[in-house]
DNA sequence: AATGAATGAGATTTCATTCAT
DNA sequence: TATGAATGAAATCTCATTCAT
């Protein structure tokens, strides 16, 4: 009767720290499978750089693959989170693709999917490429639905709107091109930004195959 | 390990059976490299696949880097002679734009560059690279010209070259996309490569950022 | 990880309740020692089974040696107890084997010592490796004794007693063997026990060699 | 024409020094495999008794149980071309026996099945697996063969030659079993064969259940 | 021209063990 | 009493590369 205040058995999961130790890796690992690809990223680069032993890495995930479905995925969240909030404000499409696309080339990630799905494919399991997958198309979803809308409302005209997202998906790559002497097309992301978007809405609202 | 290789009838020429085992491996090696990456293709794959053994790949190439430089710099050679070739008929642009694009939209090469130079960088010299980017540039440059003619001859508006080039062969990329009950979005290669013209050539001649 | 365990009814006894963890990680180790040997059982398997954590283990157990030489004496005791009280009822010697063997045939646990001793060895201490030789031993001289017993009682004839109870083992395993098509050599735990008694029996009383 | 006596190109199959190599790493293998069984026997440890390295094992083999697979098939295999040689005389079955008994006495290698594929079963094929238990079933049907003929010649009685192949087998290893002091029971090799095969031959001509 | 043998360096993964709480 | 976090050492396996023939 008297242990009215029992403490959790075991050492208290010192919550930020703990989550700090995981997400610190998976931060590393995110860096490093975006910048090299899967395989040439090794468990010891990613311990190395997150200041860790080979073992934690395995002690907070259990292998490889994990690791890499899940820094992936986390990423693919994140971005989404951000499209669906810049898509979502009320603004003319235009201003809106406009504002995402200055966002997205200012970020340092790239949404080259299938890029590091190369040579991952074979060391993922299904269930793990379906977890990707479904990451990417909720943000593809993200992206359509706000084609769809604005078809509805009239803003653009209709058309087939997956192939409206993966061209303006592809004309945001662009915006990364650099010529041969390293140096971008344009000379600010502004300009590279009302460039592109300028291009896709061009073909955007005169359509006529 | 098994040796399916049927000779060809008749006396065969020297020079070209020598020959032979050599373009052997680039064409077996090219595949593999455009299949699964540089990282996940190993020597001993491409010996095998080309009915060889390790050795005798090292008899025709001094390390995997020079086998994988060669493979893509042959490849961009070619697909940079077919481009301007089919670029250089006596037609309007967008014309010979569709012609492209439906050429390459059957192809089974991918232009993917970056793709798989993903991974092939830490391995490759300085020497090997430029090779590679220098064969990239022609391939670029074929398409840059038919741009710059064109705007000379008033056909299109003025704009950056360059810009226009990578439009472009995003675009095309887009052409292969599959969505995720793995159909192409258009029911043709013919109509596919249609509205990717229609698109890009809107997004060409209504120019004002 | 998945923490099964149902709390019996009623207030728990605080020594039992304290015991209790250490017994369910005892009873659990020893049935996979049993089944897979020293080796193959990690203390992350036994914990999982034990429905604990590894360091829960390490609680009780200063060491996975410490674990595998406590687990196996304890069984061996256990036996050695069984084996005492069977062979010192008031019967003949044939009878009195007759009940342990069908006893044997149908416990689970086997007596293949140097079965699972292999692999272990190079991980055990000497006082470990001492504790478990006498453990076995004790469980031999409790069969050896019998074998000298009716040799003073004149009820078999003078014979190596070590010798005898090696045989006398050696059969015992034979009664756990299961032909190409997994099926045991004889119909019914009884019959085999009887087989073996009666060849046991014929080699003991006949001696010339 | 004139290339009469073309000699195979490559690298000659430096035929004694090849299958040496190979060879003597299975020869290590299987005193290590034999020795401490399958799991605490490491790659490493084959490779460095072998005097060779890790790398040149696996290119021998494709993999540990691979290794162990051919290690063991290939003694079983000797053991079973020795059993058949001797039990082939024109002797009487005792006679035979005895002198079996007698050569597996004096031979390093044990006929402990089970013993070691104890911890293997794991991290074998199915395939490799079912090569092991034919091995298996080669030996036993060697000896089951003998106790047929002998029933059919009316040497011995009647008996389930099966069971009459367990028990004797494992009467062999009793032959090996050593005391506290790890001193054998008798004082010389013959003199076990003798005392085994005077049991056995007791137990197996008077049978009545 | 082509090969079989051999290797060193490095990849992924496992595991017994420690320690602060 | 029981635990989550972290690790060092070792195991299995891969691969680009060399070399004598």
């Amino acid at each position: 009767m008297n242990k009215e205040q029992r403490r959790p058995p075991g050492r208290p999961k010192v919550n930020e720290q703990n989550s700090s130790t995981r997400d610190l890796i998976l931060k590393t690992a995110l860096e490093l499978f975006l910048d090299r690809g899967f395989p040439l990223v090794s468990i010891d680069n990613i311990a190395q750089s997150s200041g860790v032993t080979k073992a934690t890495v395995y002690y907070y995930f259990s292998s490889k693959a994990e690791l890499f479905t899940e820094a992936i995925v986390r990423m693919m969240d994140r971005i989404t989170n951000r499209i669906q909030s810049i898509l979502s404000e009320d603004l003319p499409l235009k201003t809106r693709l406009l504002k995402m696309t200055h966002a997205h080339l200012k970020a340092t990630y790239r949404i080259d999917l299938d890029h590091f799905m190369q040579g991952a494919g074979d060391s993922l399991s299904e269930q793990q490429i379906d977890r990707i997958r479904l990451a990417e198309a909720r943000m593809y979803e993200a992206v359509e639905q706000a084609f769809i809308e604005a078809m509805d409302r009239k803003e653009i005209p209709k058309i087939n709107p997956e192939f409206a997202t993966q061209i303006y998906l592809a004309l945001l790559k662009v915006g990364n091109h650099r010529g041969k002497d390293h140096r971008p097309m344009f000379s600010s992301v502004e300009e590279t930004a009302r460039h592109i978007i300028c291009f896709f809405w061009n073909g955007l609202v005169n359509t006529e195959p």
